[in-house]
DNA sequence: TCCTATTGACCACACCTGTAGTCACATGTA
DNA sequence: TACATGTGACTACAGGTGTGGTCAATAGGA
């Protein structure tokens, strides 16, 4: 069974794996990149051979998330979908599957445990009123 | 590498997956059930074989995600986690994963798309208000 | 010009996951 | 009592994932 992940109008076959995640943050923050240069800013908070991030980036340009381009002989990488549409679609996985749709209990559990910092709640604040305004 | 996912004092090993999600979801609806009994609630739903899903339970009471009690010759399973803490623990992974922990743009993303019922901002802005009181 | 370092292509391998089959045993029924 | 049936234990197997090795080509420095 092939499974589709529709993002927002991208597509993406199969399902982004956390390593890939850490792989795409990176050129989510910067693109294109050379293997290397990803290499180079993983290293900062993973201990990933050259090896294994080559790896992740071929699976990735194969799912679909990553274009390549051609610079003498090697690949620049470059994300194919947005962090943001990626993100939404994360999001809203999570949302159906464990609360029903429903944002609220989301929030709660965010919450709870000092999870919300007053900026946070600041945030929030001003957020829905904008959407109340925009209804 | 053995991951520990640490929920709220509650400890699983390994993290749990899909199609195990959907077998707790049964036993966090109501437990403690025999297998064929989950089956049979699963069916509305899913169409597993029966095998797949004594696979499942038992890797769930590997993982210490579910007990077992004898009952004659059958097991009972029931959680030994919360839907609340492991639904907690999963929306703290998300945000910190993909948004640095802050909730404010996990509710945007949300609310993009009529994501966001009216209801579900007055529920909002009920739960912001009980926060800011509560600090 | 010759060697070394780098690159993508391909391969390896163990563990996890989805999905079930087999087996031996107990039990209710004929 | 004999047998179909349900049960948990163990086994299987393909595809995904984490992690990295091998190899041939090539580009850049000595």
């Amino acid at each position: 069974m092939t499974t589709f992940v529709v993002i927002k109008g991208d597509v993406v076959k199969g399902r982004i794996s956390q390593s890939e995640l850490d792989v795409m943050d990176v050129l989510w923050t910067q693109s294109p990149l050379g293997a290397s240069e990803v290499a180079d800013k993983l290293a900062e908070h993973k201990d990933w051979n050259i090896r294994t991030i080559k790896t992740l980036l071929a699976r990735l340009v194969e799912k679909g998330a990553l274009s390549t381009q051609t610079e003498g002989r090697r690949y620049l990488y470059a994300p194919l979908i947005s962090k943001d549409s990626y993100a939404a679609g994360a999001t809203r996985r999570l949302s159906n599957r464990l609360f029903g749709g429903r944002a609220a209990p989301l929030v709660m559990h965010l919450a709870k445990d000092d999870g919300l910092t007053d900026a946070d709640i600041a945030e929030l604040e001003a957020l829905l009123k904008k959407l109340k305004k925009g209804a």
